[in-house]
DNA sequence: CCGTATCCGATGAGATACTG
DNA sequence: CAGTATCTCATCGGATACGG
């Protein structure tokens, strides 16, 4: 087993370097954001803490992610304890996700996130169109 | 100019596809994320938050980026109306960057982010020795 | 149902060299 | 100083196939 991300030589360390950044605040920063602020984390305890409980195909089809990623990102969240993992040797067998409570701690500057986004993305767009619709006007010549 | 990421066949755009995703929240959230949640811009715009106004090659030092992704983020953050482009055609030039009003109200979420991984990432480091000790208890056999 | 293993294209990101 | 261009590698992430 090749563990994924374990173990980089100086100069890439999942993410980035930083390794001569003169703020070191920067470099914690950094580092939390490299562990549970990818994008599939971010969702994945959003998605939890809306339902509370989901098990692994219900997570699949909320989010539309591909198995792979799902089965990845959730064995990170259960490893930096932001999510539990309960296994029910039924047959078929069920496992059940929910947030620890690190993870609801963590739903709340999340959601922020989220509601500057939903309240946000609009003033993007328009900024987006009004920054490529100014390029176009002015090339080299023209 | 090859555009770097601007049109994508389906099944790739920029980070996700979630093409099918039942959430359509998740899909706003990751749209956003999409655009301004990458490591580097979030880091941009707290060096920026902290000192109002920053050149080229004081950021770089700042961060510990490399000139490649620094010119590129700065074009995207500036594209989606968060930061501030000022040139000098001094000699040698001086270009300054600093927070829009847009920008400002980023760093909000982002400070909650930020105080949340100084708080927390204690916590993190010992859930995962834990898990980790726990796994290396109980292989296979033993 | 809940995953893991493999293959492969796309993106992220540093290093380096060059221009105005 | 403030970038752009190119090269190279690591990681992300989907698709697929297989095992418990």
């Amino acid at each position: 087993m090749p563990q994924e991300g374990t173990f980089l030589r100086p100069g890439y360390k999942k993410g980035t370097t930083m390794a001569d950044a003169k703020c070191p605040e920067c470099q914690r920063i950094n580092e939390v954001l490299s562990r549970v602020g990818d994008r599939w984390s971010v969702l994945i305890v959003i998605s939890l803490a809306q339902y509370g409980v989901l098990r692994f195909n219900a997570l699949k089809r909320h989010l539309g992610i591909s198995q792979r990623m799902l089965s990845l990102t959730l064995r990170e969240l259960e490893r930096d304890g932001l999510v539990s993992r309960t296994y029910y040797p039924t047959i078929p067998p069920k496992v059940e996700y929910a947030l620890t409570p690190l993870g609801e701690s963590f739903q709340e500057p999340v959601k922020a996130m989220g509601l500057w986004a939903m309240d946000n993305l609009p003033n993007i767009d328009s900024a987006r169109i009004k920054y490529d619709t100014e390029a176009e006007q002015e090339p080299k010549s023209a």
